[in-house]
DNA sequence: CAGGTAATGTTAACGGTGTCAACATTATGG
DNA sequence: CCATAATGTTGACACCGTTAACATTACCTG
């Protein structure tokens, strides 16, 4: 079934090298010049084979984007799971761990937030997986008021502001309008923005 | 020198319809589906006649933002100038404007916030107005540091924090990631998110 | 006022792109 | 074993950004 000499007409695999290129090329060169036909030209393929795996541009890019929200999932979920229990210390490593995602993968990230492709569409795995990072966020606001830790409010609320502060950090660095910082200095600024909004959101004594 | 016939050799006035075009063609059509030449083709004049204007797409784009900053600076010079002192009401005034900017304009917002063009490039009209965007949220926390209504903190350091949650609210709205909301509810969100950013910096007393 | 020069606009062309229709090859299951 | 679906290819169309060579006009200088 999987062909090894990569000279056979059918290429085995092709949906998922696909995704594993787009991807390598959205990091090196940036989603401005990603492109199917070189993407093809790569991998050794004709022009329109794409086309038997993704209908459209934009579905490769949406399934891109997926895979993206799905491995922030990961970081999130693992940034969850050290068995603390302090809301605010939860709450200050998710965000942490969210901008170390968005860093890490600038292209990506921006992609997974761009152009919201045609609403609604049959695109349900990349719904899910983006309501499931917002479940995350929610989770960490309902465990801190019900502890007390936080303020009496809406957690969905608070968990909107809490994407928007980490959510803004991330692409206001990524973008270069936080400018020329060495690392420590952006470590410093995350900490203190975090910092800030926990402030923020704590309950009153 | 202006000539009223549209049908002249020469347009008289190519630079300026180029950019109000592009403006009106990008709110209505989205920064994907914006192309010279369909520019050139609604003014009703030759592909290749922008080119005499801007050496390139981006820097037909770069000028498109460097109008949105510069747009956003007067709207925020507005909100400071209501003679409000207390530096609380200022900040919240200004963050308003900010999203209030952001989601009239959002593809305009997009963009200048978008591709950052060439690192450094000529374009110094775009960075100084983005730089004095910056100015005018430090401005308000230096005020309120001095005041003592603010923690005795960096204000650069607030500048940025208070920057990146207006602009995290504002983008993540843009981009629906907050989902279907009522203006009221939008609204709400705004002045909580903006109230607990404004909590976390507060003076201890 | 005349004429040359710079500014502005046009035509033609190159290579690149997304996408579709028609066709070729291979895998697979009844 | 063979029909049919899955997968890949060829060729073509309409766009796009950009450049080079050329045309027209504005404007300044003598």
């Amino acid at each position: 079934m999987n062909s090894d000499q990569p000279d056979s007409y059918h290429h085995g695999n092709l949906r998922q090298e696909l995704l594993a290129t787009a991807r390598r090329d959205l990091r090196e060169k940036g989603i401005e010049n990603l492109s199917l036909r070189a993407l093809a030209r790569e991998i050794g393929v004709s022009q329109t084979a794409p086309y038997r795996h993704f209908g459209d541009k934009p579905a490769l890019l949406s399934a891109l984007a997926a895979q993206g929200f799905s491995e922030l999932n990961a970081c999130t979920r693992q940034a969850l799971a050290t068995g603390e229990d302090d809301a605010e210390a939860l709450l200050i490593g998710a965000g942490q761990t969210y901008i170390r995602y968005a860093l890490d993968n600038p292209e990506l990230f921006k992609l997974m937030f761009g152009p919201s492709p045609a609403p609604q569409e049959e695109s349900t795995e990349l719904g899910e997986a983006a309501d499931q990072a917002f479940a995350n966020i929610r989770m960490i606001m309902e465990h801190g008021i019900a502890q007390r830790a936080f303020r009496q409010d809406d957690p969905v609320c608070l968990a909107r502001a809490a994407w928007a502060m980490v959510h803004g950090l991330a692409t206001l660095t990524i973008d270069r309008v936080h400018t020329c910082w060495v690392a420590d200095e952006l470590e410093q600024q995350i900490a203190e923005s975090l910092h800030i909004f926990a402030r923020g959101i704590r309950h009153d004594k």
